[in-house]
DNA sequence: TTAGGTTTTTATGTATACATTGTGGGCTTT
DNA sequence: AAAGCCCACAATGTATACATAAAAACCTAA
């Protein structure tokens, strides 16, 4: 196989629909969280023009916006490089998330969030409670667990009612190990795993409890919390890589 | 004087060694905050190359910059309208950047502040009382407290020593009416100004106080309250909206 | 052999031509 | 006269050629 491929990768998952631009960008997310461009390395225009077969203003404009999102970083003389977090830097990422959640759950429970919504959560706990009813966890009940997860922490964003917020709580959830349910996938198969899914739950229900009772300073000291549970993991993916299946922890330089 | 400028407009201010791109993403910004182009239209790329006198790349990156940022709205099939805000929105983005900020002052007195930062901060609250002293201010006391307010917020954001944070803060700033000084402005020239500062410096001091103390909890209670000024220069401003000179005010939508 | 300067290469910034898509207006038909 | 279809224009998406600047490599001289 010669060193430089002539047929353009393909992406699996590729929406066909999007422009160019949004599919460069797609698969350059993945490229970068999969590890295929190691951490520090200088990306180029070109050598992605030849790797994912488009021209270079496509390109451009990939990179430009994966910059403003931060997994590039943007060097000084132009160009971009893969961006690397230190152990803290994600450590504040997760931090920023607790705070902007928590601050979209103050605000629900000082505004009072739409009952529909209410409801929906009601409803998304309770399908995350039969999950747990089982006391083996399988794949599937795992994965379950970390949609309806997803779902809920969407659903509580959407309660504050505010596009200002919901857009900076989206922009903190980008960095895959720094979303709500980033570093779940770390202790999938650990024996110790429905407990702190459990604790989780149990969270879960006193923030919308506390949502619905307009408790806004408990609302927001408990999501903050909540987000602890995420720092937790941090810790366990970095003390046992191999383990971790969340993608992207190859960006996190260890100083050990 | 025909309706087609032959000659593109140049900005008083416009840095000469930059990019066209930043060139352009700087002017673009001016035209929006001064109202030149009014809010809700769409802006064409070609209309800006007439505008601004260079080509459509340059404008483009400028054009995509300031939608992430959020000043313009990308529309659904493509190209950009001049955002507007209501006033809601202001009001959640102060209450954001008020947020933002509390989680640094928490962190920098949890972590410990740099020395060096907070006699930085320490020396420039001396220079406000200066300030103050007087009894009138006249307009170069004024900006003078706008450029060393804004001076302060800033070692605030430094202090808490983490660039994830400090990124979102001067993303959260980059709105002119969510800015620290952004609506002092607005009062210059009215009888109770002196004493609204007179407040604020007095959280100044309480803020600055508590990092040094390490009192994290209080630290971050008292930069919130302190953004709630922000938010009454803001009903002020809107109210009489004559004698606002905030550039931008003209983006925001009343709903009376 | 090393240091410095020059040259070549390479990458980004910029301009522009071409492709494609969406929208609006005008025409035709019922 | 009204409604629907078709065509044309306009704006963005894409590709590429050219300009410029930085970096690397090479060559020369001390």
């Amino acid at each position: 196989m010669p060193t430089s491929a002539n047929k353009p990768e393909t992406s699996p998952g590729a929406e066909e629909g999007s422009s160019q631009a949004v599919k460069a960008q797609q698969r350059l997310r993945e490229l970068i969280l999969a590890g295929a461009l190691s951490a520090g390395t200088r990306i180029t225009e070109l050598a992605m023009v030849e790797r994912l077969g488009m021209s270079r203003t496509p390109i451009r404009a990939a990179l430009m916006r994966l910059g403003q999102e931060g997994l590039l970083l943007a060097l000084p003389h132009g160009g971009y490089a893969v961006r690397t977090f230190s152990e803290r830097e994600v450590s504040d990422t997760i931090e920023l998330r607790g705070t902007l959640e928590g601050l979209a759950a103050r605000l629900a429970a000082e505004r009072g969030a739409d009952p529909a919504l209410l409801s929906e959560a009601g409803d998304c706990l309770d399908q995350i409670d039969q999950i747990l009813r089982q006391d083996g966890l399988d794949d599937e009940a795992f994965s379950g667990y970390v949609r309806l997860n997803a779902q809920f922490h969407q659903l509580l964003s959407a309660m504050a009612d505010s596009s200002v917020l919901a857009r900076e709580i989206e922009r903190a959830c980008s960095w895959p190990f720094a979303s709500p349910s980033g570093f779940v996938g770390v202790q999938a198969h650990k024996p110790g795993v429905r407990d702190t899914l459990v604790v989780a739950q149990h969270q879960h229900r006193q923030v919308l409890q506390a949502i619905v009772q307009r408790e806004a300073g408990r609302a927001e000291a408990l999501v903050r919390e909540h987000s602890r549970i995420a720092r937790q993991h941090l810790s366990l993916a970095l003390q046992h890589p191999q383990h971790s299946a969340t993608p992207g922890v190859q960006l996190i330089r260890q100083k050990g």
